[in-house]
DNA sequence: ATAACTGCAAATGATTTGCGATCGG
DNA sequence: CCGATCGCAAATCATTTGCAGTTAT
């Protein structure tokens, strides 16, 4: 009732799509905006917001977080996780040697049937380590 | 530098607690305010974020999320992880049967010290299966 | 042709903050 | 006493939205 019929690619939607999966960042949407903006200089901040909502959806590409406020996305659909810095805000990824044994050790949930579930890590980054941290 | 070196306790602070401790519905800082409201009807909702956010500091209370953009907040400071109904949006505990091997199977960091992390479940809850979904 | 999309600018809404008054230890 | 905290109101800031003009199909 409310999703669109038709999904145009437009050349502001392409060039969100590119910037998303070339970034190795995951960037914020006003990343994606400054990115986009150095080769189309016209689009503007809606835009890039509601281009990023239409590319989650259709699964092209990931939403995280929101890390401090902000919610970043990820041109890396594959499955994996991610770790925040606790010291610089960074987020790397993570990738689990074996799937732990999640759906095995959830029998105490009170009826609900499960459909997702993510794991979120916090850490110091290498650069912070150094540093002194 | 920065944080208070005393911390007084009064009655805001106090009230905003066990008004926390009591509920079971890991309320959101507006409805923390509704609920402490009835007893202290001058309390300011500014007060309610100043020292939610204390409690979390000093580890009385435990903040999650945000869900949907709201912060929410849990007077149980037990180990226990949570679920989000994608269709209501509430949030039930979820007691895993056994801690699940997390840290050996967590070799492909990038060289980041680990220090927590979580497990986010979503899911559809009882109520909102019986309704059809 | 026409529904989806865009740029712009204003609106939203959770959270934060400055300030002068008040209170706890 | 006096610095931590309060109530109030205004500010912040990421995100959303209304609208009139534009574009993909």
């Amino acid at each position: 009732m409310d999703k669109p019929l038709n999904v145009r690619m437009t050349k502001q939607r392409l060039a969100i799509l590119k910037a998303t999966k070339s970034s190795k960042c995951h960037p914020t949407a006003n990343e994606v905006y400054l990115m986009v903006r150095t080769k189309m200089p016209n689009i503007s901040l809606g835009t890039v917001y509601r281009n990023l909502e239409v590319l989650a959806e259709k699964g092209l590409i990931r939403r995280l977080g929101p890390y401090d406020d902000k919610m970043r996305f990820d041109g890396d659909i594959s499955d994996h996780h991610h770790v925040k810095c606790v010291f610089c805000g960074r987020i790397d990824d993570v990738e689990l040697k074996e799937k732990p044994e999640i759906e095995g050790s959830v029998p105490c949930l009170p009826g609900y049937k499960i459909i997702s579930y993510g794991i979120e890590f916090e850490g110091i980054c290498p650069e912070c380590q150094k540093k002194g941290h």
